[in-house]
DNA sequence: TCTGGGGTCCTAGGACCC
DNA sequence: TCTGGGGTCCTAGGACCC
């Protein structure tokens, strides 16, 4: 198996297309008021700044760097043509992200797997690299598994190469800080440093049932191989995508609900245009909402069958907002939808495929139907309130979520679902394709 | 005015069904 | 009146990765 890692891979994109940013330190990364650091150049790591700090700290560790807000059509270019150098080399490459990618050297055309051979043949590659990209490095890892591989990458940066020969590998990671080990974060971390356990060396003591009680069964399970050097995962070269989501934060907390509403109608829209170009579609809607203080909440809802309709996601998103109180400001929104299907749902409000975002559904009385199956999100009603939406349905009783000209996501009403104030709102045409109870 | 954005996976509790 | 399990789906939160 091998692990290939572009070094500082934004920052040396933007050195590379800017002369006079060679050799000097640039920071790419949000570069707002609460920005943090995405990628930072050698150069400016020599004075301590590091993914994931916040810009302000970056600026004031190194403020003669260059702060870049990045350009990605630019890296996905890039990391496009070190895919393809890849996959010329084996059918087996699976991309992690943009700068990153295992690769199945059994599928790669080599005469043997023999630690010479395998050398050779990742520095043909790392070589590959730096023509492809015009000039970029890449960190190499080769070794029996992924959890090896990836671990060799990092040894040597930048522009290096480790190759653990078959057998080696205990007692390369024995000595190591456990935190090396991929999904090894701050918590668990810690959790394991309460308890003694700080090296591979110290993981290998614990058993299985030891290390499931202390870190829950999926990681339990997991780590015990990982400290045994045991992982056989195979390359995945395609994954299907599981969500889609937007979200922002703001440099002022946001106070103003009508404001909030807005952004969540803007990103709704967003999501919803990536679902379409993708040919995708989602039945549950999440929306995120961080407050000032930095607690994070999630909503979600789950309707009968997959969107991609902007409007639907948009009203959801309102709706699910209406329940948090965001009275102490709220520092990032999001709006994402998951639960995919790579269909789209008949469009049942007769929308079309340009629909506007503020439609207003038109309002349309229909006889009453009793028992009639309603379906959660998408049956739009009609009573005394005004027009509503149906926002939940189960024993004889249906929600309504009404929407107001104060608010797109207003008042709730329950109603027996024999109602007759009730009256479901159905699209005009076409004649004769009534589905009675069928959504 | 510490703390991004796009993801994945896991856990735990409750509803519901057989 | 008291008492089963197992499985699946949904929701909310959290850890983690790049």
């Amino acid at each position: 198996m091998l692990h290939l890692d572009l070094d500082a891979f934004f920052a040396a994109v933007e050195q590379r297309d800017k002369p006079s940013l060679r050799g000097k330190p640039v920071v790419v990364g949000g570069v707002g008021g609460r920005g943090v650091v995405s990628t930072a150049s050698y150069e400016a790591r020599v004075y301590g700044v590091r993914s994931a700090m916040s810009t302000r700290e970056a600026r004031a560790r190194c403020p003669h760097a260059a702060f870049l807000s990045g350009r990605f059509h630019a890296y996905r270019d890039t990391s496009q043509r070190v895919m393809a150098l890849l996959r010329d080399a084996s059918p087996l490459v699976e991309p992690l992200s943009l700068d990153e990618a295992f690769v199945d050297l059994e599928q790669a055309d080599l005469p043997d797997l023999t630690v010479p051979t395998v050398t050779a043949f990742a520095e043909r590659l790392r070589a590959g690299v730096v023509e492809v990209t015009g000039g970029l490095t890449a960190s190499v890892g080769v070794g029996t598994s992924k959890f090896v591989a990836k671990i060799a990458s990092d040894l040597d940066k930048p522009d290096g190469l480790v190759v653990v020969a078959p057998g080696a590998e205990l007692e390369l990671l024995r000595p190591m800080d456990v935190r090396v080990i991929p999904g090894v974060g701050p918590a668990t971390a810690e959790r394991l440093r309460r308890v003694g356990i700080h090296t591979v060396a110290d993981l290998e003591t614990v058993s299985e049932d030891e290390m499931v009680r202390l870190l829950g069964k999926a990681s339990g399970h997991w780590l015990f191989q990982l400290a045994r050097a045991q992982d056989d995962r195979p390359v995945v070269p395609e994954r299907e995508a599981k969500s889609v989501s937007v979200e922002g934060t703001y440099d002022t907390d946001l106070t103003d609900r009508r404001l909030m509403e807005g952004l969540l109608t803007r990103q709704a829209s967003d999501v919803a245009g990536r679902l379409r170009k993708h040919g995708l579609s989602g039945r549950t809607v999440t929306i995120k909402v961080r407050l000032h203080d930095f607690t994070t909440l999630s909503r979600s809802t789950t309707l009968v069958s997959p969107t991609d309709s902007a409007a639907t996601i948009a009203r959801l998103a309102r709706a699910l907002l209406v329940d948090l109180d965001t009275s102490g400001g709220v520092r990032l929104l999001g709006v994402g939808v998951s639960g995919l299907a790579d269909w789209v749902q008949e469009d049942l409000f007769g929308e079309t495929g340009q629909e506007d975002e503020d439609e207003v559904l038109p309002a349309v009385e229909v006889p009453h139907h009793s028992r009639r199956a309603w379906a959660p999100g998408m049956d739009v009603v009609h009573a005394e309130h005004g027009r509503g939406w149906v926002w939940g349905s189960g024993r004889g009783v249906v929600t309504v979520r009404f929407e107001t000209a104060e608010s797109p996501a207003g008042p709730v009403r329950s109603f027996r679902d024999d109602d007759p104030e009730l009256s479901p709102w159905q699209p005009p045409e076409p004649a004769g394709a009534e589905e009675e109870g069928v959504l």
